[in-house]
DNA sequence: GCAACTGTAACTATATTGGTTACAGACAAA
DNA sequence: TTTGTCTGTAACCAATATAGTTACAGTTGC
């Protein structure tokens, strides 16, 4: 369904935020844990720093931070600051007008598309930053992946490794 | 976030179906209401089919109709046959191994992803295609829609029209 | 046999995302 | 005040997914 890894890139930046304490990131330095190149990183920080989850500083030294505390970031605000639209799309082109299906099926799904993402929603807003620092610390001691991914697994982004 | 229209088609491709009664549509007939190629709806009937939500009649006088009851389908049936990904990706390419957070943040992602999921799963699943019609009828008589959309808006999909 | 259908291949068009290079401007420190 | 280190951003290209189109083989009712 969704083909774009914004949201999970964006919880895994401001993550490190969290993780690096009050220690402003450089681009570069977040771009090398996410396997990825500083300009797409420093794109986001933009998203995120209009939406007030993330400050950065220019100039030498310079780098990006949280805004708040981890506790006060939920995974709902990092979701509707880079994630444009809802879970569903509509038809590209409205259905015919002249069908008395085609005519209303928008209204009905709109409904059923409402209730999916307030279900999205509310399981998003009741989990912090801090919630994923919590969950990841056990991990950290034990965990080593065990197995490389084949190359097109690498590519698809099939939700495992 | 998705940029594919897939469930909302198949959702409206269905309910034609319910709303024709048992009479079999013609490929052509429901992608007159849908507002697209013939082929397009054929294509997804065959994926419906495999789910076992459709069956189709080749040659003269055929056409396709559902293979259950309106109540017997749930919209989940319908999302699992015609999206083949959950809600979100994860990373495209896997985060950096050496770094404490890269290296264990999927495992964290995909806890949440799976809470998003089943969400969204638990919405569907409590939805059927008579509901649907159910909707659709008090629409019927009264609603016309009021504005035209700008070209834009016809091919973004903005989930309104 | 013929006309009306579906199933499917092959191709193109379009949109979104992600990756890359390049560079202007901000800023700390010497 | 100069220099080196950063961010912000524009302008591309590549990769992927979806949708639209044409064409045609195969099936079926009449």
């Amino acid at each position: 369904m969704s083909t774009s890894s914004r949201f999970a890139v964006a919880v895994h930046v401001l993550t490190l935020m969290a993780w690096a304490d009050d220690e402003p990131l450089k681009s570069e330095h977040v771009a090398e844990s996410v396997n990825t190149n500083p300009v797409v990183i420093r794109r986001m920080l933009c998203e995120l720093a209009e939406s007030k989850l993330v400050v950065s500083q220019t100039g030498a030294m310079g780098g990006s931070k949280l805004a708040r505390q981890p506790e006060q970031i939920t995974l709902l605000d990092i979701y509707q600051a880079v994630e444009s639209r809802g879970v569903f799309s509509l038809h590209r082109h409205p259905p015919n007008r002249h069908c008395p299906v085609g005519v209303n099926i928008g209204t009905v799904l709109n409904q059923v598309l409402d209730e999916v993402d307030s279900a999205v929603e509310r399981v998003l807003a009741n989990i912090t930053i801090k919630d994923v620092v919590s969950r990841l610390k056990p991990c950290v001691s034990t965990a080593v992946s065990k197995r490389k991914p084949a190359a097109k697994e690498q590519v698809l982004s099939a939700r495992n490794y």
